[in-house]
Parts: C-alpha cells; structure tokens; sequence
DNA sequence: CATGAATGAGACTTCATTCAT
DNA sequence: TATGAATGAAGTCTCATTCAT
C-alpha cells in the first residue's frame, strides 16, 4: 500500500523509546490494515475484529490505541488526508506556474489511480464523507488557481466553484479509472478540459495539460 | 411473490385489482420511507425497524415485499434512479440545442438540490455506490453531447471523459449546494464552466448558461 | 419463587389481548428469572444470558421489553419492591393497634425469610441499593409508629432514627436467618426487642411480640 | 520470592531490608487505593487498571504482589477488617462498665461515619458481603454483652440475637448517616435504643447513652 | 396480509491476565 | 521489580429474519 512511506511526518516528534517504537508501529500496522480494507469494502461494512485479523494482532489490541470505533475510523481519515495533502505538496515545489501546478497535480492524481487502484479506491470512499480531507486540499489548490489568475492564464469568476470544480473533476476521472472507464491519455484530457473550464485559452490549456511531468517523488 | 414489474405507476398498466392496488401502495411507502431516511443517514446506518416506523407498519410487514433487506435497498436505488431519469427527460423535451440542454439539465439539478436538499442528500448517497443510476444518465447525456458536437457548440475530444466530466461537475455542485457552500448563481456558472471544458467560446458559454430557464414541469 | 402470585397489582390495566397477554408473561418470566438468580448470585454478577436461559428465552428477547442492562435490573428492583409493600399491606389489615401491626410485620418478614431463605436474600441484595425499596416501607412503618405512639405503647424521640431501628433490625434478623444463625422463636424476639428499642414496656413488649399471628394470607 | 540477599542488618529490628520495605510500601499503597475507590464505587465495578492509577503504579505491577483479583480484593477485605478491629479495640480500652463500652462503640462508629463517609461507605459495602469481618466484631461485641449482663444493666434472653440487633441497628445508623438521613445527637440516640431494646431501664439507658465520650485516640 | 414476539448471529467493548523488555 | 503492550474470553447490545397468531 501507499501510505506509511512516512511513519509521521507533519508532527517533529520527541526522540522515540524502544516502547515508543514499537506503540507508533503497531498503531500504524493497524490504520494501515484498516486502509486497505477500506479499498476493497465500504466503511460501514468492516468490522473491528476484520481489521485486527489484516493487522495481525488481536482484537482486544485495538482498543489499546482508539479509545472507540469512531475514533479509529477518524485516524484513517487522517492518515489518508495527510498523505493526501503530502503527496500534493511533494508534486507542486518546483514548478512556478500556477496553472501549471494544478494541472500537474490533477494528472498525478490520475495516474496514481492507475497506478494503485486501491489507494484511489479507499480515497473515494473516505472522500465522500470526510470534510476535514477536502479542505486539507484547499490550501493548495487554491494558491494554484489564485497563481493561474495573476499570471493571466486562468480567468474564474468565484473561487470556491473553481475550487469544487477541481476537486470534481478529479475525483470523478479517478473514479473513472478505478472503475476501468478511462483511456491513455485520460490524465492530460481531463486537465486540459478543467484547465478551460477556469478559462484558460484552448491552445493554452493543451499545451500546459500535455507538458511532460515532473520526475516522481 | 411476484412484485409488480413496474415500481412507478403513473403510466397505464395491466387491469390492477383493488388488492394489488392496496399492496403497491404500501409497497411504495415502504420505498419512499427509505428515501425519506436515506437523506437523512448512511445507508448502513438505517434498521428495517425504522422503515417500518417511518412508513408506518409493522416490521414483519416489510418481508411481504422483500425476500430480504438488499433486496429492499436495490429497490430503493432503482426508484431513485427512475425518478432521476424522469426529471432530466421533462427537462430536455422542448429545447432543440444539445448545448442548451446539457446546460438546463445542469442548472436544475443544481437548482432542485438547493430547494430539496433531502432529495439531492439521498441522491449523492446513491450516486455513491449505484453504478446502474449512472448509466441510465449516460443516455440523456451522451445524446445532449453529441447534439452539442454536431451544432459546432462544443468541441471535445473524448466522450466518456466529458461525459464523466459533467455528472462529476454537477454532482460536486450539488454537493456544494447541500453543505452550503453555493452561492447566488452558482447554477449558471456551474454550467458555463462545463460547456468551456467541452470546449464551446467562452462568450458562447456565458450565453447558453445564462439564458432563462424553462418553465418547471 | 413467591413473586407473581398477583399478575400486575397495583395499576388496574385496560383488557388485556391475547397478544399483550403474552407479552407480560414473558416479561414476568424474565422479571422472575432475574429474582431468582438475585437469590443466587451478586446482582453484578449475574449475565442477561443468564437471566435469560433461567427464563428461557433467547437472549435478544429481553432487549424486547427492556433497553438496556439496567433498565432490566430496575425492573426487578420495583418488582421486589411491589411484592414487598403488597406483603406488607396485607398484613397489617385488620389489626387496630399500631405496635401490634409493627410486631406482625417484623415477625412475618423474618418468617417468611426462614421459608422462603431465596426471597430474603433476593431482597437482602437489592435493599443494599435500592433506595426507593426503602421508601416504599417506610409509608407502612411510618403509619404504625405514629399509631403507637399515639396509643401510648410506644415512646421514641425522632421518628426517622425509630424508622431505621426498625428496618435494620428487620434486616438483620432476616440476614441471620438466611445466613442460620436463626434460633426458634427469633421472630418473636426481635419484635420485642425493636418494641423495648421503641420505647415499649417491658411487659407489653413481650405481650404483644409474643400475641398469635393472624392467619397468613 | 520472599527471601532478602541482603545480610541481616546488625541492629534487633525485625528484619526487613530496604526492599522489602519498599515491596511492603507498595502493597498498601495498592490496598489503601482499592479501598478508596471502595468508597466510590461497588466493588464489581472496580477495574484493576482503576486501582493500578489510584496506586500509581501500572496495571502490571499488581500482579507482582496479588496473584490474581480475588486474591487483591480479599487483602482489602482484610486491611479493612483488621482496621475495623483496632478501632474498636483502642476504644474498649478503658472503660470498666460493658453497657458502657457497648454504647460509646455503637456512637464512634456513627461518629465515624459522619467525620469520614468515605471510610463508612467502604465499609457498609464490605460488610455486606464478608462475614469474615462480622465474626472479627463478634469478640468484643459479646464480651461487652456478656459484662452489661452480668453488671445488672442489659437484660437479654439470646445473645446471638443480641449481637445481631447491636450491629443491625449501628450499620443502620451509619447508613443513615452516609445518605445524609441523620440528625444531631444521632449516635447517643441509637445508642440509648439499642440499650433499651437489650433490656436497660429507659433512664439507665438514656444516662450510658448521653455520657461523655473518651477522649479520641 | 399484518402483526410483533422471538430468535441468534455478530458487532462493539471491557478487562483480568500474561509476558517481553 | 516495574512497565505497558498484547491477549482473548465474556459481556452488552443490535438487528435481519422467522413464524405463530
């Protein structure tokens, strides 16, 4: 699975114990096992000793580290969102145009989908109900469009419906993937097509969509 | 058990007797109970116990009608989708333009989900994890496309992906709408954006999504 | 177990249907098992699938006619509690003087303990936390002081202090019959003592802790 | 795994080296926390994780000291019998007349139970259900009957029921007292009624009951 | 057909106990 | 010895489903 590249990155932490290792392992060992049921099941539908069977430990041990089932359910959201919002900013640093940022991290998206279909498909599923992950994005997206504006290339009229057009879009092409209806070159189209919603000129908009990406983190 | 073949009987049907009468009755308010609780909670969440009490019957009273509670929820879901296909006919019937159309269906979906948010609440869930809702829009839509295409309004490359790139739109708008995030002419400016990702001038764009609506149905 | 020789006294109910006629057997059923274990077993000690094999049913039965644990339990605290100040009532009927019907009701309750040992410990368990079990006696007992006190057989200083001799001493006694430590004639005993703790003579005392019973019930 | 590897030290202690006063430190650290978490809750709602925070030590720990939960909770039952006993003990000291001894027992363990409602509550709920504890009174109680007997004060036919009407009526009492039912001048009250009702003259009994009491330990 | 009591599998949660560190 | 993570049995409670009335 994707997450846990990172142990936990946004949070510096104290220097770790022995006991303290092994805690943060366990505890990721569990949030992970509980993302990647959730690619293949809906959230309600998963139950806690399921999730202690895919993390390898027994029951009892959940209640170690989630004082309740929401509680749990809730880390996953933010397990997921801040790799979510991590792998947005590992894409954006080093390229100064703001429309070219967002079209980059619109087709990254996509293909990640492709690429690990269970990672978009837990995503989705936590996307629809988790407010808290939308706006983890908004921070970046929003400096891209605010970007695309001032450089001209983008011409919106309300920022929040640019903003929501975005997110749809993308996430509606990841679910096109996930569920096998996407094509080659689905990634560059899709941003292209968001790109002249924003009103990017239409040569504009291919150009900047069929750029070549940047290396993969 | 044979379950009437058709869950919606406003068109002619076979001679009904006053039993079958009595029985498609009920039949429908147990469906529309669900509904009723369906914009309210997840459907994992809703007891065939609460059903009963929202449509007011005993709970064995649901087994008359459904060998068993999925097949209760597929009904549901089927009853949505018919529902949904029927408004965007009533919708497209009178405009000769597939732009135009597109752009209506757009703007009153958006508009219905800001004056019924229960409904557009339910349907989002629906939307969620019914593929076979999305399909029936496929028709309507996929015919507006092509309409749009052959009037030289529009101008897009793929049709599954505009296709997937208008109900994502649409229903990222109409979820704006039921969190409260929509503002005042959120409507034509959701489809405005739409028709510049399918590639119609952004004058052109402007003028179909902002020209006056039909009379509602 | 001596419980539900009267089906529901106190409140009169409206005609019973053949359904709702079940509907409180089996309710009393698990009221009963519940007692039954009390006399057995620290109320927290005792499983609801206990209580319900003891009354044979299945276990999500009892979640039909109680919501939850504690519901049930304070069932079988107001139930005991009913029983007791029904046993008291009849009792005291048709005796005029008040430190007679003191002595009745102290030396019934230590019999009935002596042939009944699972109802006296039942009700030796729930009086250890059942307030409102108290306060049902203490109408009875309050009426029967005043009364000997009026009748110049009895002479105590503050009512509340004479009201707790009474029942501790009752309890007690009950507890050392239950427990074996009971010696023939104890009820009678106890009775004059709690008199003479009353204020009584000597002499009276004994006359009237000593005075044939009335016929039992 | 008693023995100390320690040499016996050199004065005419009785040995105990640092360790073992530490391990013995501990022990009661845990008792004494178990017994104030008695006074709050009953005991089949006490958690060993409870006591081990209360004590301060972790969860573990007390298995370094009781096998097992029912070995803990009986070394409560006995910590606090051996209390009780002292009590009652450092009181009987000395005071020659046993109606008297008896009295001034009865009204300090009232007393008590109003300066420290905690310890009275624990007690009220260990009492219930050790007999252990009752038979530990019984030694004194019966020496003090026996002596008011023999003085010519007290009058009583059968001691055991004696004996249990004077515990009755103090547990009694102090229960009144922990549900806050008592008034001032409670303790001498009880004790003149308990006097009378074991066959004192109503003016003896008054007289024993209203001395002053010895001065505290 | 409608009713609602009964069922029992299965979910969540707690907690005494064990054990590696 | 102290710690606290891990365990798993057992308890409470929910709910889809069945069935006699």
């Amino acid at each position: 699975m994707a997450p846990s590249t990172q142990p936990t990155p946004p949070t510096a932490e104290p220097p770790l114990s022995r006991g303290h290792k092994k805690r943060e392992r366990t505890r990721r060992g569990l949030v992970d096992a509980a993302l990647r049921l959730f690619s293949r099941k809906e959230l309600g539908e998963i139950a806690l000793l399921e999730v202690a069977e895919e993390a390898d430990v027994s029951n009892g041990t959940i209640y170690n580290y989630f004082r309740t089932r929401d509680e749990m359910v809730e880390a996953v959201g933010i397990a997921m969102a801040t790799e979510f919002s991590d792998a947005v900013s590992s894409l954006s640093q080093h390229v100064p145009s703001g429309a070219e940022r967002l079209a980059i991290g619109v087709r990254m998206f996509i293909i990640r989908a492709s690429n690990n279909p269970q990672w978009a498909s837990a995503l989705l599923r936590v996307f629809h109900f988790d407010r808290a992950m939308r706006s983890r994005l908004a921070i970046h997206v929003q400096t891209d469009l605010r970007a695309g504006l001032a450089e001209g290339v983008l011409a919106y009229e309300e920022e929040s419906t640019a903003f929501d057009l975005v997110l749809s879009c993308t996430i509606g092409a990841m679910r096109a993937v996930v569920e096998g209806r996407a094509v080659v070159g689905h990634d560059a189209r899709v941003a292209e097509m968001i790109l002249k919603a924003l009103g990017a000129a239409s040569t504009k908009a291919k150009e900047i969509a069929e750029a070549a990406l940047p290396a993969p983190p």
